[in-house]
This record gives C-alpha cells, sequence and structure tokens, in this order.
DNA sequence: ACCGAAAATTGAGGATAGCTCGCATTATGG
DNA sequence: CCATAATGCGAGCTATCCTCAATTTTCGGT
C-alpha cells in the first residue's frame, strides 16, 4: 500500500506534504533509503512524525511518490523533446540519435535521484509498474515516427519499445561505469549506431 | 558489509551455512525481503539466531551470498552453452537466436529466484559489481564470435556489452510483462531479428 | 585415552526504527 | 460565535536486527 493515506484539504496541510516530501529527496538521496529514519525526514521537514503518517502509511510510500513525481516529469519532458525533434520529419539516425541523448540527460541532469530510485530503492510492484507505463508510453511516440518513415519491420510498436527498454539499459550501464578508455560519448555513438541499424528493416 | 564474517572449518558449520542459505532462498523467494526476517531464517533452518550471525554479518549479506551463487552459475552456464553452440561456427543469425533463448532460458528456469535478486532485492554497490563483472564476462565471450565473423562495427566489444545489456532488459520486460497480443516467443524473435541487424556491420 | 585450545552453538536481551493513537490546536462555514 | 472538521503533535508500543557472554562440541598433540 503506497497510496496517500489522506489528500490534504488546506492550504496548511499542503505545504506539510511538501516540506516532507522535500526532505525526504533530500535524505533519501544523501543517505540512501534504509539509511534514512522517517523520524529524521519527519525532523528536518519541521513537522512531527505524526503529521508524516497522516500523509503517508509507511516509508516505502515517501519513496513511491518522489518516484513517481520523477518518473511523470522525466517522461514528460522526453516526449516533449522528442515531439520537437520529430516536427522537422528528420531521417532514422537523426532520430535514433536524439533520443539516445534524451535519455542520456536523464541521468545526467538528476543524477543522484535518479539513482535513488533505479539502483537504491527497493522495487515495488507498484514501482515497476509505474515504469513500465513511462516505457510504454514512450515507446509508443518512438513508433508513430518509426511508421512514418515506413521502418522498424513488421511490427513497429514491439520495435520501439524493445529500443526504449534496450536504450534505458545501455546508457545506465554507460553511465554507471563506462567501459574502460571509452567516453560517454563513444558508448553514445555506438548505442546510436546500433539502433539505426537495427531499426532500418522497412516494414 | 556483506563480506562472510568467518569462514567454516569443520563439517558441522558447513553444514550450518548450507542450512541457511537454503532456508534464505526459501523464505525471500515466498515472502520477500523485507517480510523475512532473519530468525524466521534461522528457526527454518534449525540453528539459532546467533550461528546465523556467526557466518553472516547481516541480512544483506545472505542476500548478497544467494546472488553471487546464482550469477555464478547462470553466468557459466550461459558461456558454456554459448561456447558450445559456437563450435559449429554459426552465422550471426543463428548466434544470436541461441544467444536469446539461453538469456530466456535463465528467466524460466529459476523465476522466483532470478525475480527476488532483479525485482525485490535492495541494489547494493556490491550486488551492483556482481553483476556488472557477469555481463562482462557474457559480453567477452560475444565480442570473440563476434570478431571471428568479421562483424560487430569498429569495436566489436562495444558491440558486445551493449548486445548482452540490450537482450538481458528486453527479455527482462518481456518476461514481466509481455506486449498484449504477443507470445514470449513473438518478442524472442523479434529481439533476435533486432540483434542480428544491429550486429551485423563489418568490422 | 586424556586435555587444553579452538571452533561452533546458543538465546536472552539491547538498540533502534517504523508506526499508532489519543489528545491538543487550528481552520471552516453557517 | 460555535460546532464540526481538518490538521498537528509526540510519547511510547511493537517488531526486527544484531550482540555477547556462557556453553557445548570438535580437534590435535602427547
Amino acid at each position: 500500500m503506497t497510496a496517500p493515506r489522506k489528500t490534504p484539504r488546506q492550504q496548511r496541510s499542503r505545504e506539510t506534504v511538501a516540506a516532507i516530501l522535500e526532505a525526504a529527496a533530500q535524505l533519501f538521496q544523501r543517505h540512501g533509503y534504509t539509511a534514512t529514519t522517517t523520524n529524521k525526514i519527519a525532523e528536518r521537514a519541521g513537522v512531527s512524525i505524526g503529521s508524516l503518517y497522516q500523509y503517508f502509511p509507511n516509508k516505502e510510500a515517501l519513496l513511491a511518490a518522489l518516484a513517481q513525481e520523477h518518473l511523470e516529469t522525466a517522461t514528460a519532458s522526453l516526449i516533449q523533446a522528442f515531439a520537437r525533434a520529430a516536427e522537422q520529419h528528420p531521417p532514422l539516425h537523426t532520430l535514433v540519435r536524439d533520443l539516445t541523448q534524451f535519455v542520456a540527460a536523464l541521468h545526467t541532469e538528476r543524477p543522484a535521484l535518479h539513482r535513488l530510485l533505479f539502483d537504491q530503492a527497493p522495487r515495488t510492484p507498484e514501482l515497476v509498474t509505474r515504469f513500465r507505463e513511462a516505457e510504454q508510453q514512450i515507446a509508443a511516440a518512438l513508433a508513430d515516427e518509426l511508421r512514418r518513415l515506413g521502418v522498424g519491420g513488421p511490427d513497429p510498436e514491439m520495435s520501439a519499445l524493445l529500443a526504449v527498454q534496450g536504450v534505458e539499459a545501455q546508457i545506465h550501464g554507460a553511465a554507471l561505469d563506462p567501459p574502460p578508455g571509452r567516453t560517454m560519448a563513444d558508448c553514445l555513438g555506438a548505442i546510436a549506431g546500433l539502433w539505426t541499424r537495427a531499426l532500418a528493416e522497412p516494414g
């Protein structure tokens, strides 16, 4: 159960919730999930521990709320950037290069939060579901472009989803520990090259 | 700290450690990591809680030991299967198809343990490192074959690593929730097709 | 066979962290 | 202005991880 226990109705309580989430984000990022106690979060937020549990049923729900927020903004910004890039009807290799760079940007912009959610957090079914939904949204946007270009093989939706999943994993790996002797740019270039070839098959 | 606290020297203690790990595996898989208490593990193993902490410094170390065991056997069996498949010097598309099926087998053979390690366990730096090492071993084996076939672009090691990371993520996704209207076999076919094209570029 | 040392086992309990619950305080709206 | 709802509070309950001093078992040398 990670759903909010009670929705704040007054301005005062909305500020309380915001303060709690802000404090949770800071402490989780600085000390990790398990090392952060809910009492410390409440203390830093300037509220009592009772208030915290008024709005969040358990510690995990704090993480779920942060994850949802991050996934929503990240997905939205990525889809927006992708849509802007697609406006000019670029060729496949440009589209793929842009996509990889947008995904890479997610890892460099808020690296601490990103790594918190992907490397430290216990992966609850709810978190996994949210993540899958984000993947599918991005894949849908990519699939549209593949269809427009007449590529992506007989099943562009499937190809798009596999591309999103693959690019995510590859860039995460490159950001975590890039192969010796290769820069991040090398990795991005290789990833873009691979996927341009992989997706080039006519529909 | 997940390193063993003390290495068992007598037969008796080796059996104790084995019983603890067996109990931990069962309970973790049945009830999840956090819901399993160390006292329950000791109880099911038929030893006292003190004995458990004689050999494992903390709860996390139990998971790390299970993870190391699973990763080692999985990596070894995958590399062995891959080597056997490569003996007959097959073409690229056969090699890629075999690789995807071997990886898929890891997800179907011991699904509970696999999902435990990938979806529930808190990802400690040590676990992440072990996982990276396994990836690199498999990638090295694949890179050899790419070189033999004269494919994989200018940097076959990089291509191989990206392929291993990508295939792992895609098959994990397909096993977790396959796209609507597609069977697992559809997914495997699509994955193999994509990577055959991606890796086909001459060196 | 015997003995001292090392290895192994034990389980009550300390320390700590997640979470509850009854009460106090503040806001709302009629 | 007051009844009601919303919000805030924090001591303390409960459960879990882990320690430690005492006990039992095994081993190696004589």
